[in-house]
RNA sequence: GGGCGAAUAGCUCAGUUGGUUCAGAGCGCCUGCCUUACACGCAGGAAGUCGGGGGUUCGAAUCCCUCUUCGCCCACCA
């Protein structure tokens, strides 16, 4: 037996988990510090809402970013995650509203003060849940530095931003029709407003021409007619040219509007001839500026038919007060009774929902606060051309420089009451400007009855400044001047326009002076992908086909977790994951940190013996080859990590620690160090349990920013520590060149191919398990038949051989193998076995090779290729043509040896 | 209407600049194994005309064209 130890044969997660995140966070390993001498690396944490509960799109992208943040820290570099939450406007108004609205009140009921009081109450309560569950899937962030959008300081940031935008006169005040949502009971922007394709109805209703005839119009929203001022035909559209001038009757309304002419008219579309509603339409608020048109309002706030200021007696009484989508039954039907509905059809088009209800957005007339946004993308469209910005992958540049080229001027007040209150102040006279603090009195006539704007500023209008407000601004604090700009943002594409684009104009913005790469955010962009299921639909609440990330921790653990994202994260591609079989979607990462666990019991259980160095000129063959091993993978790991192939890079340490390590060289290194007697010392013992120390510490490292948890519990307990010192601060590692070994790694590769021709050859011939059978590896050519006979012991205890002899010239019945440089191995096993099934598969073999080899051949006489292909790939292609032909004969000789044909 | 992504083993996915790790991994499946770290394991194995078609090339999963099927983003067509 392995000297006694500790350690369950199985990992369990849970406690080991708990007890590192508060190690962690008590030996302050993820704080920043100000006034350490290395080169920062900053990640701040796109925020979530504060009133998210975490799920799977968290967790993939916090998971990605502590891999990057954990990595460099180990790199030595003075690593910042800075976390937070965001305010998150209409979404955490929406939740309390419900809230409200089970007690049978609405907002209006409490009053603007005690509202806002009961959504700071509610988060307060559960404000820090999601902090809570980002500590629980080990992200390594600066707690302290925790951030929320509304918090004073940072409050202080958002109005200094709008008072200095203001006094650039990039903040002014449009009439213009905006997105609104009815059930918000607020203005959206364009980006909150998001299209959903849906079949609709097209209506064709008849107006009336006054002096006869009728003039067939098409619309969507038969609705807002009431609210028409006009109805617009193209100027060249001679079906209508003699009508343009006249006027029409309003069905229902009864009022006269006139036939105008417009260029943006679309002959092709419906009848060619378009009511113009320019309340209640974008284009035809356009139309009806041109045409001097009037603009009444004949919808509410709430989404219902009122009759517009001034009266115009445009909505009947009966239909006053009535829902948009009930109004519209109504009028249809009404149409329908006067003979002006002339055909209703399907009509597939898109329409816009509000991003956090999904109610159907209304264009409205209103009076809104804008930012102009041209003089912001300018810059940000330089740093992205300039290579001051790079996106990752960099198919979405495209993306990025589009958004910014077309931008439109962005609506930035709500008309809700949790938010950020828009710093703008009207007195009496009518004088408005905008303020850093509450004024007393008006600055231009001094009087001292000011109101503020009712108004919030969207949810976007703090987190855009989220890289530097965090951080102090706008005083120049110590960590500002440290920790920006930043270096990787990370997040998913669905929010590069909501918030990565407007936080790079922010930068620039908000610092103004200097070069470009000193005043962008960050200077790297990665946009993974998104969670879906297996249908490749979005993980959603609404869909239920989310997954719990703390079910998932609860059952698997949170390395596990971790390692399912980071190991199905190829370069900005989806992560699919199956909600309906978490066994699946997980057990790898749990039976990897088990299978971690269990070469920590096999070498920890070894190293109390193991030396500090080692002559190299006691390792053996295995040892030279997981050392060369191991520097290769040092390598790979880290340039992965660099250039974001997480999944890359995760799946080669997988590889090194799982399909090297243990399957051979621990299995190999087994004879050597005998059965628990770690009194005694060979040098070619300590030269194993020195490799596996070293191994073994370095697979830790690599893995520790993928399975953070497992390999501190590990490496904690190898021997040597001192007190006090963490993996998660430890560093990284880095390659030895005086380790890297091509010439032992071929050799080695030669020794396992044996065994696993041996093992082939056993398992072919149906040979027991227990059946400890003589072989002879048959070595020639090789450079160095000794390194075989060196491993004597490793070939037969890995192929269960009783016996093993060398032999340079004998062929029998056997496994055979090639090397590239024209060494063979061949494998006879000496024993009963019963060959009697095998001459058909043998044949059939047989038959496929010489297939393969009549094409090699036709290939190799191709003087086209030997004069164009590479010398080395003809070569090698002339290599496989003899292996083939080698092979050939060893089936020859095993057809004849068993007697076949 | 424009742009982008995906299509590779039964399932979920890798495959970076065309050529020695190019046909791979995990799961599942088949055959043996509780072999002194691990059955969340070990050994062996079956399994794919790399969505269809055309082209470039000595050589294509990889580059070009085209078609099909999914998905996403953007867009003022009522």
């Amino acid at each position: 037996m392995v000297p006694s130890f500790d350690l369950p044969p199985q990992y369990e997660p849970g406690e080991v988990e708990r007890r590192w995140s508060q190690q962690w966070e008590r030996a302050r390993s993820f704080e920043a510090r100000v006034n350490a001498p290395a080169q920062p690396y900053v990640i701040v944490m796109p925020p979530p809402n504060v009133t998210a509960v975490l799920h799977m799109g968290h967790g993939l992208t916090c998971v990605i970013q502590d891999v990057l943040i954990r990595c460099a820290r180990m790199r030595g570099r003075e690593a910042l995650y800075l976390p937070g939450t965001d305010h998150a406007g209409i979404a955490t108004q929406n939740v309390v509203e419900r809230q409200l609205a089970e007690e049978g009140k609405t907002r209006f009921d409490l009053g603007r003060d005690a509202f806002v009081e009961r959504v700071w109450a509610f988060v307060r309560q559960t404000g820090s849940t999601i902090i809570e569950q980002l500590k629980i899937i080990g992200c390594s962030c600066d707690w302290t530095r925790a951030r929320f959008t509304l918090d004073a300081e940072y409050s202080r940031a958002v109005r200094e931003v709008f008072v200095r935008l203001w006094e650039a006169g990039l903040i002014y005040r449009g009439h213009r029709v905006i997105h609104w949502c009815s059930r918000c009971r607020t203005a959206l922007s364009d980006e909150e407003a998001e299209f959903e394709e849906e079949t609709g109805q097209l209506y064709y209703i008849r107006y009336p021409v006054d002096g006869g005839s009728t003039l067939t119009v098409a619309t969507t929203r038969p609705e807002t007619m009431l609210g028409d001022t006009a109805v617009a035909v193209h100027p060249d559209d001679a079906r209508y040219r003699g009508l343009v001038g006249k006027t029409v009757r309003l069905p229902i309304v009864g009022l006269a509007i006139p036939i105008i002419a417009d260029r943006t008219v679309d002959p092709a579309f419906g009848t060619g001839a378009v009511k113009v509603t320019p309340a209640h339409d974008a284009n035809d608020f356009e139309i009806g500026a041109r045409h001097d048109l009037g603009t009444p309002l004949i919808l509410t706030e709430e989404g219902r038919l009122g009759e517009p200021a001034g009266g115009a007696g445009r909505v009947p009484p009966d239909l006053r007060g009535l829902d948009r989508f009930a109004a519209r039954e109504r009028i249809v039907a009404r149409l329908g009774e006067a003979g002006l509905l002339a055909k209703v059809e399907p009509h597939r088009h898109a329409v816009r929902h509000c991003y956090r209800c999904d109610t159907v957005v209304e264009p409205r007339l209103s009076d809104q606060w804008f930012v102009a946004m041209k003089p912001l993308a300018e810059p940000a469209l330089a740093a992205e051309q300039d290579g001051v910005i790079r996106l990752v992958p960099d198919r979405w540049t495209s993306t990025y420089r589009e958004w910014l080229t077309n931008i439109r001027d962005w609506n930035i007040s709500r008309q809700l009451w949790w938010g950020h209150r828009i710093p703008v102040y009207t007195c009496g006279q009518g004088h408005t400007w905008a303020a850093r603090e509450t004024p007393r009195d008006c600055p231009n006539c001094g009087a001292t009855e000011i109101t503020q704007d009712p108004d919030v500023l969207d949810t976007w209008f703090s987190s855009w400044l989220w890289p530097f407000a965090t951080l102090g601004w706008p005083s120049r604090t110590d960590d500002l001047a440290r920790f920006y700009p930043g270096d990787t943002l990370v997040t998913a594409p669905d929010i590069l326009f909501f918030w990565v684009t407007r936080m790079i104009m922010a930068g620039t913005y908000c610092f103004p002076t200097g070069p470009l790469q000193d005043r962008v955010p960050f200077h790297t962009v990665y946009l993974h992908g998104v969670v879906r299921d297996t249908a490749h639909r979005k993980m959603s609440k609404s869909l239920g086909n989310g997954i719990d990330p703390l079910v998932v921790v609860e059952r698997f653990g949170a390395d596990a977790l971790r390692w399912t994202c980071v190991a199905n994260t190829a370069l900005g591609q989806d992560v699919i994951l199956d909600p309906a079989d978490l066994e699946t979607t997980f057990a790898p990462g749990r039976n990897f940190a088990n299978k971690l666990w269990n070469i920590g019991r096999f070498v920890l259980a070894q190293l109390p013996a193991a030396p500090d160095a080692v002559d190299s000129g006691a390792l053996t063959l295995a040892d030279r080859w997981i050392l060369s091993r191991l520097q290769t993978t040092i390598r790979e790991v880290t340039t992965s990590f660099e250039q974001f192939r997480l999944d890359e890079g995760a799946k080669r340490c997988y590889d090194f620690v799982w399909k090297e390590l243990a399957d051979w060289y621990v299995e190999a290194v087994k004879p050597r160090l005998g059965q628990g007697e770690l009194e005694r010392r060979s040098p070619e013992q300590d030269a194993a349990r020195w490799v596996l120390a070293r191994c073994f510490d370095a697979a830790l490292r690599l893995l520790h920013p993928v399975v953070p948890f497992i390999t501190e519990e590990l490496w904690q307990r190898l021997p040597g520590r001192t007190p006090g010192a963490l993996l998660a601060v430890a560093p990284w590692p880095e390659p030895d060149l005086s380790f890297e070994d091509p010439v032992a790694e071929g050799r080695f590769d030669r020794v396992r191919q044996a065994i696993e021709k041996i093992r082939a050859l056993r398992a072919d011939y149906r040979v027991p398990p227990n059946a400890r059978l003589a072989a002879t590896v048959v070595t020639r050519g090789s450079d160095d038949p000794s390194a075989f006979t060196g491993e004597r012991e490793t070939i037969q205890r890995l192929a269960h051989l009783g016996s093993l002899t060398f032999d340079g010239e004998s062929r029998k019945l056997g496994a055979h193998a090639t090397f590239g440089d024209g060494s063979e191995v061949f494998v006879a096993l000496e024993g009963a076995i019963d060959l009697g099934q095998e001459c058909g598969r043998l044949s059939t073999e047989r038959a496929r090779l010489d297939a393969q080899l009549t094409g090699l051949a036709a290939k190799l006489a191709n003087p086209n290729f030997v004069a164009r292909a590479p010398a080395e790939v003809v070569a090698r292609e002339r290599t496989k043509e003899r292996e083939w032909q080698v092979q050939r004969d060893v089936l020859d000789a095993k057809l004849k040896a068993l007697g076949c044909s």
